[in-house]
DNA sequence: ACTGGCTCCTGAGGGC
DNA sequence: TGCCCTCAGGAGCCAG
């Protein structure tokens, strides 16, 4: 494992766009605001045929003439439902959705056109994103959102109990385990870091060797950064007629993200980072254990 | 059942 | 100034 302290420190990451749960929430309640309960699909423009995956050549002919009745989230994915059938959409890393006011970009794949004349463009350089048709009477059924764990913000779902169990005999990192959506969804590689060095953890640690009080209190960090977050996007005034929208609210807030070799907020000491289950980590080795 | 590694894609950034 | 190379990242998927 390659280590960067003080010196040599490779670039800090620059992902003010980067969806994690917060922003995709963000992007729903800026849809749902904009949208209202009243908006009826004229036409789906699919630009090109795929993203991360293929989009269903038959999705524009099935939601034509309907109305969008709710945008609601389940992990990272957005749902709308549009009177009987449903739009699935994940944002992967770069995707966004903006109101057209007239300017074309690369990359605008998607263009939802609208009865009453708006239209609503989504973007995604990247095309980690996807495009999909759920059954909105059944939506855990599609194989995307099957095998997803518990919202991470809902206190009944997830609990000390529920990750202590997940966390039992597992020899994994913990930081890689709390990133696995089968395990708890929306806890990306930006929150992940955050969360563990609030709780002292470091990210290293055999997800089994750390002990249930921690866990304990992992869990409410996760929660707090998370609802700290989405209350920072929330405050952020979210112009869905300009490009991306994307004003990066909560990145000021972030205490060892993208701040390798810099002083831990706490202790003073460079951070480290590197990379741990093919992902960039940053920790304090002196504050987590 | 677990675990680690690969893959998609592009823009940004560093080096020269 | 400009070109070229490297890299990051969500998460599905595959192999051991």
């Amino acid at each position: 494992m390659a280590v960067f302290t003080p010196l040599g420190v490779p670039k800090p990451p620059q992902h003010a766009d980067m969806p994690e749960l917060p922003e995709v929430d963000t992007v729903r309640a800026g849809l749902t605001t904009l949208l209202g309960t009243g908006a009826v699909i004229a036409r789906l423009e699919c630009r090109r045929p795929d993203l991360r995956g293929p989009i269903p050549a038959d999705l524009p002919a099935a939601v034509e003439g309907h109305r969008i009745l709710s945008i609601t989230r389940r992990a990272k994915y957005l749902l709308w439902d549009c009177d009987g059938v449903g739009l699935l959409n994940h944002l992967g890393m770069t995707g966004s959705w903006r109101l057209d006011d007239g300017q074309a970009r690369d990359h605008d794949h998607i263009v939802l056109h609208l009865s009453d004349g708006r239209r609503l463009i989504y973007r995604d350089p990247r095309r980690f994103g996807r495009l999909d048709r759920y059954d909105p009477a059944a939506a855990s059924a599609h194989p995307l959102l099957a095998n997803l764990g518990p919202e991470p913000l809902d206190q009944t779902q997830f609990h000390p109990a529920h990750l202590i169990a997940a966390c039992k005999g597992r020899k994994t990192a913990i930081k890689p385990l709390i990133m696995d959506q089968r395990i708890v969804v929306g806890v990306g590689n930006i929150y992940a870091s955050e969360a563990l060095f609030r709780a002292g953890i470091a990210p290293t640690r055999a997800a089994g060797r750390v002990s249930a009080q921690r866990l304990t209190t992992l869990v409410e960090h996760i929660r707090d950064v998370l609802a700290e977050a989405i209350a920072a996007g929330g405050s952020t005034i979210r112009d869905f007629t300009q490009a991306g929208g994307s004003e990066g609210y909560f990145q000021a807030n972030f205490r060892v993200y993208g701040r390798g070799g810099e002083p831990c907020v706490t202790c003073g000491r460079p951070l480290t980072q590197a990379v741990i289950g093919q992902r960039m980590t940053y920790w304090c080795q002196t504050c987590q254990r």
